[in-house]
DNA sequence: TTAATAAAGTGTATATTGTACATTTAAAAT
DNA sequence: ATTTTAAATGTACAATATACACTTTATTAA
């Protein structure tokens, strides 16, 4: 029974993981990056990642990835795709898995970033990445693009408190476009999945806006009964 | 360098293959499964598959398994998702890569098919499927009905040459749903991409009904202009 | 040759949704 | 009390989606 597929060739299996940001001082998208602390391409930037161990799922070595960068446990990742061109990585012909990750910037844990050589660069001026990195930050904003529309990711990479300004900004980020104010407000609320708060942000104005909070649960039983999300962005 | 990454370690690699077929006579979506042929669960229904070869590219094993099934070598195929659950395959721990492919369902190799024991089974009748191949089908599903509003991969399901009434039903068979033929024809014909053939389809009518051709040329260059496929079906 | 049959093909009116756009409100600072 | 700054708000018009039924065409049978 163990030698049932033992004429066939192994491989050696990595994970690499895209840590994307949202960094609500400067209104930016970020990617957050390592430089690479073993040959081949040491010192060099890069995703982070490494490779599955004997025994452990897939996804646990993309959660176990994220989790020594980021301190976080428990945080929004979906798999992306696998990576199988022979001569992708020069070191061996490694097969990897990409995986996405969605985080507020500012929940990160210091120490373990510190430690692990890692940055977050924004978006738009990223720096050269190592082997097929780049096309796989490019897929996967090309995926954030797709799904923010139509899922309730946006969520995942602000506080759980947020005003609507904040909200808006964060939208305009990921799609690089002005979005008129009362028709964003319009559409996302007539969803009924944000709930406003007692309390103001009161940091950027004297005003203050109004605290507003994403119900995961309502959004699941609107789900439930036939309800998509969309917040299209003109 | 050889031995750059030899700590880690080494893993069986698969991919399985979700093959959709349309039948235009019965209007239903199939999939082509196979009966596996050896050891674990010989004999039991399942996806077609094969592992990786050593210096041979994910992609390319599909390809390789898509083809020695189908006899077509250029079919639309994407990569899906990885499995890689430790136990999900009991003859050892390998991590298999899905992969889907549309094809005209009479466009086949009859030979190959018999000779790997492979058979149409509609969609909304599938057997039991070993291992977590009923995931890997789902998962698929799921894409092929988001998908098909957005792109134009229906058509890779029809032949060359079909009627706007074959095109309806293909989508009505997809998304299990009846759907209003005149804004049906208004949503695709408004969207240029179909070019009206001189001759007509007589097999199933008196009057028969005309031919039309997917003009993917076209779709590529409106796509560069900004255009967007939908054809949401309501 | 005429009539019956069966499926293909066609247009419009209404409802819904999306978009453009400018003023008022609240709170702090002077 | 006045000024300042950003937050909050509603409406009219345009565009899109939806509901809906009769006419056309070619074959077959009377």
């Amino acid at each position: 029974m163990l030698k049932l597929y033992s004429k066939h060739p192994k491989h050696y299996l990595a994970v690499d993981c895209i840590i994307f940001g949202y960094d609500l001082a400067e209104k930016e998208l970020k990617l957050l990056l390592v430089k690479r602390s073993f040959e081949p391409a040491r010192g060099k930037w890069s995703l982070s990642g490494g490779f599955v161990q004997e025994g452990e799922a897939l996804d646990d070595a993309a959660s176990r990835v994220l989790g020594s960068l980021t301190g976080i446990s428990h945080l929004y990742m979906q798999q992306l795709y696998s990576y199988g061109e022979i001569e992708r990585d020069p070191g061996a012909r490694v097969i990897s898995t990409a995986y996405y990750a969605l985080i507020g910037i500012h929940e990160i844990d210091r120490d373990n970033q510190e430690k692990n050589g890692a940055h977050w660069r924004s978006i738009s001026s990223l720096p050269d990445l190592i082997f097929d990195h780049r096309r796989m930050v490019d897929r996967a904003l090309c995926e954030l693009l797709t799904l923010a529309k139509v899922q309730p990711i946006g969520f995942e990479l602000l506080p759980e408190k947020f005003t609507l300004v904040q909200l808006q900004e964060l939208y305009e980020a990921i799609y690089q476009k002005k979005v008129d104010k009362r028709n964003f407000r319009k559409k996302i609320l007539t969803m009924n999945l944000l709930e406003k708060q007692d309390d103001k942000e009161k940091e950027t104005s004297k005003k203050g806006a109004w605290y507003y909070r994403f119900n995961e649960e309502k959004y699941r039983q609107f789900t439930r009964n036939g309800f998509f999300f969309n917040l299209d962005v003109n």
